[in-house]
DNA sequence: GTAATAGTGTCTTTCAGACAGTATGAC
DNA sequence: GTCATACTGTCTGAAAGACACTATTAC
């Protein structure tokens, strides 16, 4: 075989949100993410993961966009030399569904692989143990040191620092680094393991999403045709690992006004009824990306 | 040759703003992005563009992000059937810089290829052509027209819509299926173009930049060492193609507390010396991309 | 003095963030 | 009535946006 030649790989980090829980499809039991090679008769990258997303999940995929493009040397038996395998992975999202998959493929809350991003509840007390173990990585490179802790500080938020949902690849990688997961040798790592670097990707996923999800309506892709204000605060809570304040969140939504009243109540309440709402995305696709606020002023 | 494997190209968009122009590293007379295979001596991805880049201008690269993977079915004498071309396109940053380029590499002015994204001068005289004939490409089609309409709209910032300069990609893609640019098969289309789909991945990097220079310090991997204020601001205004009100720049910038005075003062003055300051990059890696700021409150 | 650029002060508007309150259902 | 959830009103402080002003050089 040729130089120069490579083996293409589809990765799918494919989300819902289900009764606040963020999902992640997976296979073989949670240990990988979706994925298969790119054949033939796929028309383009993303044609290829969308139909064969659908094809999985009998969803369609509201939203999908690329995430990062790895190459590693190849490995295996069949392996030429100087070949190297491209994976090209995408983030897509679907609407909630209580369908729990198929005999392959199945959903797994995605705090299962990354229990510290939750912070719903509070600072996960795990968390205190993690940055121990990291604190003690870092005194026992002297040289390296200061530049470890500063890390650790920013990523983790420690002494004064804050908390930055967003942080989630760089706190795996440190971890990695550390040697604090199963992934990088430790037998005894903190969350549930993955196979290869699915777990990166994985992270790499819930970061653009919590990123994104600040300046774009994306959550909508996860929520059904309608749904009560309640409902969607939880999901995005789900998806940030946040609480969020509830007037505030309620006054953001309208101000943009994303979404309208669909005149029905929500049946399933244990207090005062609920209004329905759905989203309007003739509005948000026409004035769209408005999200996009340049704090740097015009003249 | 086996199915399922594939050519893999990497593709930069190398940009340095020079006196008030930003400019694109390209090669064959302008015609074309940097551009070279994957090769197997090659590290990571991003080790071998950085090699490559490094090699090509003399400068560092201080910044480099991916952009985006494109696949194509595979073209050419030598294609197999079912092989495809997959492009792995980057973004870099380096530092201004006097040097021509080597022969075979030049800089650009990326406004030759894209002068409808000008607005520092006002709203570009060719705008206004530019979106005669997109509106009469919408009324060719009745079905499709109102959707064209507000494409055209919400892209050129028509009809009472403001401009948004990040949008350099989405003005692109219509502008080629309307059959303006001469990669449509257009022989007189707007701006200068470029080979296959180079121009695409330019408007892609733009656009990138211009998004992301709102809320990451990445102007500065376009700085040299120590630079006026008034030199950072004029190159903030050439990549997003907007004049930028004086005051509250300065007032931004201090209040990230991004830059600290060298005491140094520049010598090439027409009027008023002015102080020149520094990066302070230590700072800025500690609290980092504290710009994200989520306009959503936690409780 | 003029021209040109450097740099400061401050007013207004907007909006995130926080808090407290009222409304309507089940029981 | 209590409890739970739904929903509204308003205060405060920070920061964007806009405007006007003073400062220091070359000529």
């Amino acid at each position: 075989m040729p130089t120069g030649f490579n083996q293409a790989e589809l990765i799918a980090v494919l989300v819902a949100v289900t009764a606040g829980s963020p999902r992640v499809m997976t296979i073989e039991l949670g240990g990988s993410l979706p994925s298969g090679n790119l054949e033939s008769g796929h028309h383009s990258l993303q044609a290829g993961l969308r139909a064969w997303v659908e094809d999985q999940t009998h969803h369609p995929v509201g939203y999908l966009e690329q995430l990062y493009t790895f190459a590693d040397h190849g490995r295996g038996p069949d392996a030429a030399p100087g070949a190297r395998r491209i994976s090209i992975s995408y983030l897509g999202l679907v609407h909630e569904q209580s369908s729990a998959g198929t005999a392959r493929a199945e959903w797994q809350d995605w705090y299962d692989y990354f229990p510290w991003e939750d912070y719903r509840d509070g600072r996960a007390g795990m968390l205190d143990q993690i940055v121990t173990r990291l604190n003690d990585w870092a005194a026992t490179a002297p040289a390296l040191c200061d530049e470890r802790l500063r890390r650790v500080q920013y990523a983790f938020g420690t002494n004064g620092a804050e908390w930055n949902e967003d942080l989630v690849l760089q706190r795996y990688e440190l971890m990695y680094e550390a040697g604090l997961v199963a992934e990088s040798g430790q037998p005894q790592g903190f969350g549930r393991p993955m196979m290869a670097d699915h777990r990166r990707i994985l992270a790499t996923g819930i970061a653009r999403l919590r990123a994104k999800i600040k300046y774009q309506p994306v959550m909508f892709e996860l929520m059904p045709d309608s749904f009560t204000l309640l409902h969607l605060q939880q999901t995005v809570e789900a998806i940030a690992g946040l609480r969020l304040h509830k007037s505030n969140f309620r006054r953001q939504i309208d101000q943009h006004a994303l979404i309208e009243e669909t005149g029905e109540m929500s049946q399933e309440s244990r207090g005062r009824p609920a209004k329905l709402f759905r989203y309007r995305r003739e509005v948000v696709e026409a004035r769209a990306l408005a999200g996009s606020r340049l704090p740097i002023s015009r003249d």
